[in-house]
DNA sequence: ATTAAAATAGACTGATTGGTCTAGTTTCTT
DNA sequence: AAGAAACTAGACCAATCAGTCTATTTTAAT
C-alpha cells in the first residue's frame, strides 16, 4: 500500500520535531526544508504559508497523538483511579514527553497570547481535552467512586494545567522519577474525595 | 535623586516588557529600540549583544519583581498555610500575572530546551525559590501544622509547577476566578496534610 | 577652559527570514 | 503515446534580523 503525498507527510513530521524542541518562532522554514532534503517549491506546493503549514502539522500530528495518550479506555471495572495511574504510568515512559514536555501546551505558551488563529485553534482542543476529562471524573462521581463535593469540571482544569504544568519544566529538571513524583500529589488531591 | 543611566534602565523596562508577551525569539531588537525611542548606538554601549541585554534584563527585572511575590514574610504566628492563601489572593489581583502567566517560567519553556546559558542562569533562580519553599513547609512539619509524612521538598516542586502551569495557561483562558478556582485544589492537596 | 570619557545617533553590512517565480520532471489520465 | 496535472527544483526577492562602524554630542574631570 502506498502512502499519498510522502512529500507532504515527511514534511508535518519534520515540522512537529522541529517546532517541538525549538518552538515556533525559532523554526525556520528553511531548516525545516533542509532537514527533510525538500526543496521549497514542494512546500509551496502543499502549503501557502508557515503558518498554514504548523496549522496543518497540529490538526495532523499534534492533535492525533494527543488523542493517543487522552483515550481513557478503561478496563472493565476499573475504577477512574486507577486508570490515571495507569496513564500516568504509560506517560512516564516517554521519554521526549518527559524531557520537553507537552507539545501542545509549550506550543500554548509561546502563540496563544500573541496569535488569535492559533489561540482559537489550540482552544479548541483544549475543551475537547477538558470535555474528555470532565465527563471521566463525573463518572467516577456517578458511580460513587468520587463524592459528590468534588467539581469535576474545575477539578479537570486543575488536573489539565497541573500536569503540564510539571511536564514542561526544563530539560534539567525533568525525569521520569520526578514526574511520577510529583502527579502523585494531584493523585493525591484526588484521592482525598474517594469515598472508601 | 538624578538616576544613574536612565537610557539603560529604560531599554531593561522595555526588554522586560516586550519579551514577556511576546517571547525571547519573537521580540527584535529594533522593536525594542523603537518602543524605547532609543538609537542602536546606545543599546550596543550598554550592552554588547541581544543575549547580554535579557541577562541583563533577567537579573535586574525578572527576578527582583519574583523576590516581590515570592517574599514569604509571614505575620507572627500566622500558619504556612494560612500564609499561601494570602499570596495567592494577593497574585490574583495582579492582571498581567494573570492573563499571561508568570514571565519565568515562560522564558523557561521557551529557552531551557534550546540554549544552556539562559537554562543555567534561570535553573539558579529556581533552585533558590524551590529552597525557600522548600523551608517554609518544612517549617509548618516542624511546628506541628502538618504531618511528618510530607515531603517539603517534593512537595515544594509539586506546588511550583502546578501554580505554573494553571498560570501559564492560554490568556483566553485566564481569569482571576479560574486561577483561585485552581488554586485551591492545590491547597487542598496541602490540607490534607494538616494536622488537626 | 580644555581634554577625556561616556553616551547618542543612525547609516550601513552581511546573514537569514518567509515567500515568489519560472523552468523542468514525474505521474496520472485517456 | 500524448497531454494535462501534480510535483520538484532552486534561483531569486524584498524585508528583517543582529550586529558594526564612524561621527557627533553630552557629560565629567582637571
Amino acid at each position: 500500500m502506498k502512502e499519498k503525498n510522502p512529500t507532504r507527510e515527511k514534511l508535518l513530521d519534520i515540522t512537529f520535531e522541529e517546532i517541538y524542541i525549538h518552538g515556533y518562532a525559532s523554526t525556520s522554514i528553511g531548516s525545516i526544508l533542509k532537514k527533510a532534503s525538500i526543496p521549497k517549491g514542494s512546500m509551496y506546493h502543499f502549503f501557502k504559508s508557515k503558518k498554514v503549514l504548523v496549522i496543518a502539522m497540529i490538526q495532523e500530528r499534534l492533535f492525533p497523538k494527543m488523542d493517543l495518550f487522552f483515550n481513557y479506555k478503561k478496563e472493565k471495572e476499573q475504577s477512574v483511579f486507577s486508570n490515571l495511574k495507569d496513564t500516568f504510568v504509560s506517560m512516564s515512559k516517554h521519554k521526549k514527553l518527559i524531557i520537553y514536555g507537552c507539545p501542545f501546551y509549550r506550543l500554548m505558551v509561546e502563540l496563544s497570547p500573541i496569535d488569535k488563529e492559533f489561540d482559537s485553534l489550540l482552544m479548541l482542543k483544549y475543551n475537547e481535552l477538558l470535555l474528555g476529562l470532565e465527563t471521566l471524573f463525573q463518572e467516577g462521581i456517578d458511580n460513587n467512586e468520587f463524592s459528590k463535593s468534588l467539581n469535576a469540571k474545575h477539578f479537570a482544569e486543575f488536573y489539565l494545567s497541573s500536569v503540564w504544568g510539571v511536564l514542561s519544566l526544563s530539560p534539567s529538571l525533568s525525569s521520569a522519577k520526578n514526574f511520577i513524583t510529583h502527579i502523585r500529589y494531584i493523585l493525591n488531591t484526588l484521592e482525598s474525595y474517594k469515598i472508601s
